[in-house]
DNA sequence: AATGGGGCCAACCGCTCCGTG
DNA sequence: GCACGGAGCGGTTGGCCCCAT
């Protein structure tokens, strides 16, 4: 059977909202609820096809939309929430009440990745000169020379390292295709060994308790912590490995900027680096 | 005043997910 | 287990606006 068509039916409307469309679009919701989309616009009386109706509902029209600027603490969130879950925009929103997935995108598109690319190109300014060189992760070349020193099972040679490294049997379990049912999980497999290949260590996924929760802090005399890790974090990472990226606590910064660049600075030395280095 | 370039954002497109029969 | 269709998601784009020249 074939799909039917959504937007390219004959006589339906594309392109800007009128005012007019969305008040009867509006007062049809408050009416009657949007329980399917699909049929709505034909009963609402809109030329319009249930997604675009849809769109314009979930993006603009929905009365607890959050108008106006990002707020310097939103704007961290959704970087911290992107290194977590990457381009999920909507589970992105889910975190942050009033705002959209499509304005997170937008947001971020115009404004975050240009500034955490600006953090990723400025040359690292409170390293201590006496400490060992930082460890170069710009390119997969500099990455494989790591991983390919014979006994090495630290992300930095000579160091402990931060996380335990799976055993075999474990990366086959999460990588074998071959054991794989579906093709979804023959892809969640694929994507899985793609991930371990970048990585120095098989880095863990980053949870909650990366970061801390200082965020939330609604105590405006205390220092902010802009973006920090949790000291349970700091805590698995070696001084040594933290002093010659920058003083620790730069996570505890009340300047924004010296926050952001130390817990990315952190991360990506840390192994999370591919994804973001890669996208820019 | 004209124009061109860049920023921004609303909306579209195409794909995946998921519920249902 | 499979096919189908609606909903949802993420990537992309068109067009408006502003500013510099």
């Amino acid at each position: 059977m074939v799909r039917a068509p959504c937007c390219d039916e004959i006589g339906l409307k594309k392109g800007p909202w009128t005012l007019e469309e969305d008040q009867i679009l509006i007062s049809y919701i408050q009416k009657y609820g949007h329980a399917n989309w699909r049929a709505l616009p034909k009963k609402a009386g809109l030329l319009r096809c249930g997604k675009s109706c849809r769109l314009r509902w979930v993006n603009y029209l929905r009365p607890d939309i959050k108008r106006g600027n990002f707020t310097l603490e939103e704007e961290e969130t959704i970087i911290k929430l992107h290194e977590m879950l990457g381009n999920r925009w909507s589970a992105i929103a889910a975190k942050l009440p009033g705002r959209t997935d499509n304005e997170l995108k937008n947001v971020w598109h115009t404004h975050l990745k240009k500034r955490l690319k600006q953090y990723q190109i400025k040359p690292v300014t409170k390293q201590n000169p006496k400490s060992k060189p930082k460890i170069k992760c710009e390119s997969s070349d500099n990455i494989s020379t790591i991983q390919s020193e014979p006994g090495n099972s630290s992300s930095i040679p000579g160091q402990t390292p931060m996380w335990p490294q799976p055993s075999s049997s474990e990366v086959s379990s999460i990588t074998d295709v071959t054991t794989a049912t579906s093709d979804r999980e023959v892809n969640n497999k694929a994507m899985k060994a793609e991930n371990m290949e970048y990585s120095w260590e098989y880095f863990p996924e980053i949870d909650e308790s990366f970061w801390s929760d200082a965020l939330s802090s609604d105590n405006s005399s205390a220092p902010v912590n802009f973006g920090g890790v949790s000291e349970e974090f700091q805590s698995q990472v070696p001084s040594s490995s933290i002093d010659h990226v920058m003083e620790p606590d730069y996570g505890y910064s009340q300047n924004l900027d010296d926050a952001m660049e130390f817990w990315y600075n952190l991360f990506i030395k840390a192994g999370g680096e591919q994804e973001l280095i890669t996208e820019f």
